[in-house]
DNA sequence: GTGTATTTAATACAGTTGTATTACAAAGGA
DNA sequence: TCCTTTGTAATACAACTGTATTAAATACAC
């Protein structure tokens, strides 16, 4: 047998290459050509791995939903036992006050890991959104992007589950609108740092999380008492 | 003088040329010969109206938002007088509950004309979303999606200001993170509702704007007391 | 009517694209 | 050592792109 190559991972350093082009110049500036240039390959080690350029683009967008879905079941997984990483939080609600601001940290900051807040996540966003735009008109990448979005959700979900479970909602974080809601925020928002990622903008991005989770908190009433 | 011809009349024809098939094909479909067929005009037309087809794109982003400012600024208008167009609600706060219950669902029948919830919204919203997403790497063009966020969040400072002049908000819409905060959700849930256009979906945007609303006058403590 | 300025249509052209095809190099088994 | 199998590189090709150029048609001034 000849020249052995670890096929899956030559894909993925060739998706890697699509993604790099896809942030800089869009993803029509992905060209067969380009990705073989920008990962020093030819063009016909590319069509040896993909048999088009549509399967070429398809498995990059695949690929970002499955970094994105690793990173995301690995905070669920640290996440369900502990709150912040130091301390048990689910079952001693003792000491209430510093229990709970320390959940509220912690997903504060897995939340805020959506967002395209430093130069890898924001390479991850702009590849994505140009994908997920590019889906509106493909039938075949369209439920991609709707994969994506339960992804996010569900990690909203269970965000929100971490928050009830440590007492620190009140009831309103039972609203089965909570996980979306947080999620089209937090799509929002990342889509507006892509287009001024300004400090300026970065820092209300933060903030807004924040205040968004502290608005769960603080709300105690029914969402929605006249109807 | 030869055949005299409406040149802003014309462009904005082939610009909504532009607008179907980018909303049908995306951008990449928005070709000079499709543009030409499908407004029944030949290529040279096109190019005696646009030098380039740069310029053809930017023309049609920035009708959309012309077209977009022109909304909202009839919306501030007929909004800045009355509540929800059968009663005056700014002055007169005696019967609480009823002119606020108006009030309220006023500005959010404004808000909701910024989802894509019907076909004509919905073929504006993925215009705008692949704009915006080539927008990404093309210097022209950034702009123009600021200018649009801009816009947006005005309308939505615009829409709590309503809200607080009628004393349907607490103190929490003083928060000047609550129009962005507003921006920010509505864009995701456009974006949610472009991948995912099903009744459901809708069903719950409609009810998440809803609920957002209601939160803002139910939340009546400040927003971050510990710090 | 004639002429002329101006818009339109048709075509030409150079460049780029995706993909198929071809010849070449490399690596292990006989 | 040679040979077969696999990956690589280069090139060829047809289709499509944006744009420049050209000739025709049109509508008003005179």
């Amino acid at each position: 047998m000849p020249r052995v190559i670890d096929e899956q991972e030559r894909r993925e350093r060739i998706a890697e290459a699509v993604w790099a082009l896809v942030s800089r110049e869009g993803l029509h500036g992905a060209t067969v050509r380009a990705v073989a240039a920008e990962c020093g390959l030819s063009t016909g080690a590319i069509q040896h791995s993909f048999r088009s350029q549509a399967a070429l683009h398809r498995f990059a967008m695949e690929l970002v939903i499955e970094r994105a879905s690793a990173r995301i079941d690995a905070v669920g997984r640290e996440g369900a036992g502990a709150g912040s990483g130091d301390g048990d939080v689910g079952a001693c609600c003792a000491d209430g006050d510093a229990a709970a601001e320390a959940t509220l940290a912690a997903v504060e900051g897995v939340l805020l890991q959506l967002l395209p807040l430093d130069a890898e996540r924001e390479v991850e966003a702009r590849v994505w959104a140009a994908f997920s735009a590019a889906a509106l008109a493909d039938p075949v990448l369209a439920p991609l992007s709707r994969q994506m979005n339960r992804l996010i959700e569900g990690l909203c979900a269970r965000c929100l589950a971490q928050l009830r479970a440590g007492n620190v909602l009140g009831p309103a974080a039972d609203d089965p609108l909570a996980a979306p809601h947080l999620r089209a925020l937090l799509d929002g928002l990342a889509s507006g740092l892509l287009a001024d990622p300004s400090p300026a903008a970065r820092r209300q991005a933060r903030a807004l999380v924040h205040t968004h989770l502290e608005s769960l908190r603080a709300e105690h009433g029914d969402a929605d008492p006249s109807t």
